[in-house]
DNA sequence: AAGTCGGGCATTTTT
DNA sequence: TGCCCGACTT
């Protein structure tokens, strides 16, 4: 409960609580602004204290402020320094993220853009199933159109908001076509169920906005002061939507780092922040490049490092703290050997920092695993960050199903996933024959299921079933008019069985399964509990909003321990002692995302947000052999690493030696017949200092599979010297198999191969 | 209709 | 090496 209202918060002297240049964002008048905040400079500080100022000095209305970030984490942090800085008053300004933006419009407005009035939200496993229900009446295969790639299609082009029809109308290619219809026909499921996915909540707010001019205008009188945190992170759409609400003069502050930008693979577009002035004549651009995080060391090596990125505006962090240690640097013999070192490390450390103030970061969950080993043996307690979501366990979107067929029953998608859960009986025959109906009849599967005709036209076993499930889950829609949410789901999990079931089977997975259901009722709770005033109805769909935009129901619960994570979910964190690990080609910059100099700039931004978590110490490490994919692999260091100035680095190698079986398999089929070069180089990866050419790659022109033959030595531009296995087929169909002395064997299509002779 | 086995396959993931 | 999906079995 919030406390009585007042006006005030604490008093602020704005000159010593600011510095100069945090002071003047804050002052900023009218315009736009763009708000160039390094790492660790005080960024949040801006935003929350211009708000603050707004309000107290300007005597702005709250309500005519809206703040949006892209975290539920940082929204709250913000809205919570907010409150104690402006001080309470009748009307608050919005702070949240930009989809619960979205979902406030289209919760009010939704139905002028024919979005069903109780939309769901279909998170990235229903999106799957959905496009995979979407391929099959489209009779396309899964193995040509992979249903993770056409989703990631369909998405991009909804964050550039490309309707179906605008996408097809710019499809020219044989497979763009395909998707076309693909994505038309996703929708189209979309639409039936009632349900939108997460960029369709700010396709559609875009959409609203711009075609109607009463909900337009009405936000717009409305809405005076904007503020964006983390720019660099927001996609086309969002860029739109900011447009637009600002109209003709927006008085917008823009806050980001270009430097920090990593979800350019998730439609983020960095030009949004580097061409802001383009996109906001006028605008004002200011620098924050003072650090209150990080020793100089840490600031000058990553610096030195990002430098190597093109796309960037450039500037330069300092701080008036001292200069620290330099960054140790640890090469070791394989990953467990990495991994020992870290954790020694970490021990070393525990005299003067608690385990909490120490995390160790790594490019891809896999690389967790050796850790988390070592952690175990060695008895240092840690804890995962952003492992298995809480919402994302089957038991939860179960329940979640159920709510939302009780809410909106022409939901096919959640239809079909409860008809049978726990399993009563309705198998695959007796679904197809019910679909059959609801398609002829052209009405849901809900619908059919309500006329006696169809259910008399199933053979008795399955429409007994049928019957039984339809008589309970209408007894619960009664009650969902009613009974508070708690109370539902109670009634819920005793009618569907789903409790029995589990305590039947009583093994460990369904003791903690049962734990879950228990957890999620007690959220559903907890939940309404909060708005007491709510009829049951609106508060059913508030919560099912509240569980999709959530990530983390219960909020990671702090255990004591290291944090291991990876770079992507550490960005806007901070912690004393920050380890690095797996800095190789292949790992960081990763191996599918070195095709391009974008991808490789993401990748080195990727580390310069990992390096500059560090406040105090710093520690990056390597190693020559690793287990990827179960297969050991030789490993050469980053050419990130190479990129930091020696001065700044205490290099140690490992002792240790690797040279088994496996390797020397490896090590030996490059010196086999052909390699006349007497280059031993290749898979042995140098053990010497870490000077990598930054331009190793000869590009020369590329040929066709002619001239190729078994045996042949080869050089492609990104997966580097190699060894032709076989030429298969040629001209348009043709294949040629390669083992990269890097990535093992990879087949690769003639015509785009670029291979060069060695 | 539901459980078991084996092949294919492996990023990052704020909402 | 382990997970997930699909085919196959009972």
């Amino acid at each position: 409960m919030p406390p009585a209202p007042r006006i005030q918060g604490p008093s602020i002297d704005w000159p010593t609580t600011l510095n100069e240049h945090q002071l003047a964002a804050v002052n900023h008048r009218e315009g736009p602004q763009l708000v160039l905040a390094g790492a660790g400079s005080g960024k949040t500080r801006v935003i929350t204290y211009r708000i603050a100022w707004l309000i107290r000095e300007c005597g702005i209305d709250p309500a005519a402020i809206s703040a949006v970030t892209f975290t539920n984490k940082a929204a709250g942090e913000m809205r919570e320094r907010v409150e104690h800085l402006a001080g309470y008053s009748v009307s608050r300004p919005f702070v949240g993220t930009f989809h619960r933006f979205a979902l406030v419009l289209l919760r009010r407005f939704g139905e002028r853009v024919n979005l069903h009035k109780d939309f769901a939200i279909f998170d990235t496993k229903d999106q799957l199933q959905l496009v995979k229900k979407a391929l099959v009446a489209e009779e396309l295969s899964e193995t040509s159109f992979s249903p993770r790639a056409v989703l990631s299609t369909i998405s991009g082009a909804k964050n550039l908001l490309l309707s179906p029809n605008a996408y097809e109308e710019n499809a020219s290619d044989f497979f763009s076509r395909r998707i076309a219809r693909v994505y038309r026909r996703y929708q189209g499921l979309l639409r039936e169920a009632g349900a939108v996915d997460f960029d369709d909540m700010l396709f559609f707010a875009v959409r609203l906005l711009r075609q109607d001019e009463e909900v337009l205008g009405g936000y717009r009188r409305r809405l005076e002061y904007l503020l964006v945190d983390e720019f660099q992170d927001t996609n086309h759409a969002q860029l739109e939507l900011v447009k637009i609400l600002g109209g003709e003069t927006p008085n917008l502050t823009a806050v980001g780092d270009e430097d920090q930008g990593i979800y350019r693979w998730r439609g983020a577009e960095l030009d949004n922040i580097l061409d802001f002035e383009r996109h906001f004549p006028g605008a004002v651009v200011r620098k924050l490049e003072q650090n209150y995080r990080s020793t100089q060391t840490i600031l000058d090596a990553s610096g030195a490092m990002v430098e190597n990125n093109e796309s960037r505006r450039g500037k330069r962090l300092w701080t008036d703290e001292e200069k620290g240690d330099p960054i140790r640097i640890f090469k070791g013999a394989d990953e467990g050997d990495e991994a020992r070192w870290i954790v020694n490390g970490l021990k070393q450390r525990r005299d003067d920092y608690d385990l909490r103030e120490m995390a160790v970061l790594v490019r891809t969950h896999s690389q967790t695993r050796a850790l988390e080993e070592e952690l175990l043996r060695q008895g240092v307690p840690y804890q995962l960050i952003g492992g298995v979501r809480f919402y994302d366990r089957a038991e939860i979107k179960d329940l979640v199903a159920y709510l939302r067929v009780l809410r909106n029953p022409r939901d096919n998608h959640s239809f079909d996933r409860i008809v049978n859960t726990p399993p009563r009986g309705i198998g695959g025959g007796t679904l197809s024959q019910l679909a059959e109906h609801a398609e002829t009849m052209g009405v849901t599967l809900w619908d059919a299921l309500l006329q006696n005709q169809v259910l008399d036209s199933i053979p008795a076993r399955g429409s007994k079933a049928l019957r039984s499930f339809r008589d309970f889950m209408l007894a619960l829609m009664e009650d969902a008019e009613h009974l508070d949410m708690p109370e539902l789901l109670g009634r819920l999990i005793e009618e569907s069985g789903y409790a029995e079931a589990l305590i039947e089977k009583d093994d460990s997975e369904s003791r903690s399964r049962l734990e879950n259901v228990e957890e999620f009722r007690s959220a559903a709770q907890e939940f309404s509990e909060g708005r007491p005033d709510q009829s049951p109805f609106e508060c059913l769909t508030d919560f099912l909003d509240h569980v999709s935009l959530t990530s983390d129901l219960d909020s990671q619960q702090e255990n004591g321990g290291v944090s291991l994570m990876t770079l992507h979910s550490a960005k806007g964190l901070e912690f004393p002692v920050v380890v690095v690990a797996g800095l190789e080609e292949g790992i960081l910059p990763h191996f599918n995302s070195q095709e391009t100099r974008e991808d490789i700039e993401e990748e080195r931004r990727l580390l310069y947000v990992g390096m500059t978590r560090a406040m105090q110490h710093l520690s990056l490490t390597c190693c020559r052999r690793r287990r990827i994919a179960g297969r050991y692999q030789d490993q050469i260091e980053s050419s990130f690493l190479a990129e930091i100035p020696d001065e700044f680095l205490d290099v140690e190698v490992s002792s240790h030696r690797v040279m088994d079986e496996r390797s020397r398999e490896v090590y030996s089929f490059f010196r086999t017949p052909g390699a006349s070069s007497g280059t031993t180089g290749g898979s042995m990866p140098s053990v010497g200092p870490p000077r990598v050419s930054s331009s190793p790659r000869p590009t020369g022109s590329p040929t066709s599979s002619g001239g190729l033959q078994q045996g042949t030595q080869v050089m492609h531009p990104t997966l580097g010297k190699g060894v032709v296995l076989e030429v298969i087929g040629s001209g348009e169909q043709g294949r040629i198999s390669v083992f990269f002395e890097r990535w093992g064997k990879r087949m690769l299509v003639a015509k785009y191969a670029k291979l060069d002779v060695v």
